[in-house]
DNA sequence: ATTTATTTTTAGTCTAATCTAAAAAAATAA
DNA sequence: TTATTTTTTTAGATTAGACTAAAAATAAAT
């Protein structure tokens, strides 16, 4: 078993080795977690000696097969755990992240599956992003900022990366909620608004809006 | 705050001092929490001084005040997980200790709150035990084995000191289940064996089912 | 190609929470 | 009451996981 240190880290590298590709720096991981890098060096040694990294002095970190695995294991947790908290217990988006930090670490895999079942097996977390399976894969998405999309794009609304009650609320006067689909009609680079299609509805979208709604590219 | 090692103490010695009343031995933490006396004499020093508990050397440890309200806290969020995992997740009652041991830690008055009311405010665990209220009080229940009580005696079946699911079903086959009202008609002392009046049927039950049934008395 | 700056590692310290072994206090028995 | 046993405490060691400060390796700049 892996000790709640131990698997903040290897969360950690597995989030920073999906930006990056290459070999992790112990700097990366030290800022990360907020933490002293000769912190860093220590923990990757022993987890070295686990299987889960390979390290190789002045040259970084990077995941094994296993190590992959469990970091999967631990984020799945931590997605499952939010979508409770949404979905079951009232909470806001902003409000479940500390809480599904904590939560993350309970071990029982017996657990795990049934709160899967518990909330219909969900395929994504309130933020829009993929829950990994029981075994560790991951559902590589196409989640994009709305201002990153070009005309002609079509998805639907899978998350934002803030919510507050004032913000939810403007936008469900635009029509726009979790799920809803939409089109791209025009994009003014340079302010980043848009017009959108939205149930065959022209409507326009702010620079604000545009760089907080989540799409999935349909 | 208060460390997880420390929440452990502060059930126990909660625990403890509902069976004597009197001041609660180094040795006997110590054998609950299956560690060594010395290592309760440390804990026991730091937590007074954390104002939870009274300590006098040689003399033993009692909760104060606020030792009581945090250790309430711990065993009400304790129970309500107990609730959970096995009204929503369908987990068996001796199945789910472990788990619940785990989830008491979390630390989130909020979702403390949110989960009894998405639970229904219950008030006791699925094994009769009362749970505590948000300000840490605690309804002292009259919960009895059934072999306790005596002829005449009525009250309402409120968990079971084991749970197996053939043992489950035996009781089935005896219509008793949690919240069955039964009264107790005849007794026979030698054997631990009785006879009851549920739902206005006489029915005999051997000494297994005696010790095993607990009774809240109406 | 040196020097300078940055990154990483090493060496040693600290705290929480445990342990063992020995000493001291309290309780029990002769 | 004195001796013996039990309980409790003290003293010192250990482990995980963090830290600081200094040394070493690598990278960047002149």
């Amino acid at each position: 078993m892996f000790s709640k240190a131990e698997e903040n880290y290897l969360k950690a590298i597995f989030h920073l080795e999906q930006q990056s590709k290459k070999a992790i720096s112990t700097n990366a991981i030290a800022e990360k977690l907020d933490m002293k890098p000769s912190s860093v060096t220590d923990m990757v040694k022993r987890l070295s000696g686990k299987d889960v990294l390979t390290y190789i002095k002045y040259k970084g970190t990077s995941l094994t097969e296993k190590g992959r695995v469990v970091a999967a294991g631990v984020i799945r947790k931590h997605r499952l755990w939010e979508v409770f908290l949404v979905d079951k217990l009232n909470f806001q988006w902003d409000e479940v992240h500390d809480i599904a930090e904590q939560l993350e670490h309970i071990q029982s895999d017996e657990l795990v599956e049934r709160l899967d079942a518990f909330l219909g097996f969900p395929e994504v977390d309130p933020h829009g992003d993929p829950i990994p399976d029981a075994s560790g894969n991951i559902k590589r998405t196409e989640k994009k900022l709305l201002f990153e999309l070009m005309p002609g794009d079509k998805g639907f609304c899978v998350g934002l990366t803030i919510s507050d009650n004032a913000f939810l609320n403007y936008l469900d006067k635009k029509n726009i909620s979790i799920g809803t689909a939409i089109e791209v009609m025009e994009k003014e680079d340079f302010d980043r608004s848009m017009i959108l299609k939205i149930q065959d509805q022209s409507v326009f979208v702010s620079q604000k809006i545009t760089e907080t709604v989540y799409i999935q590219l349909a």
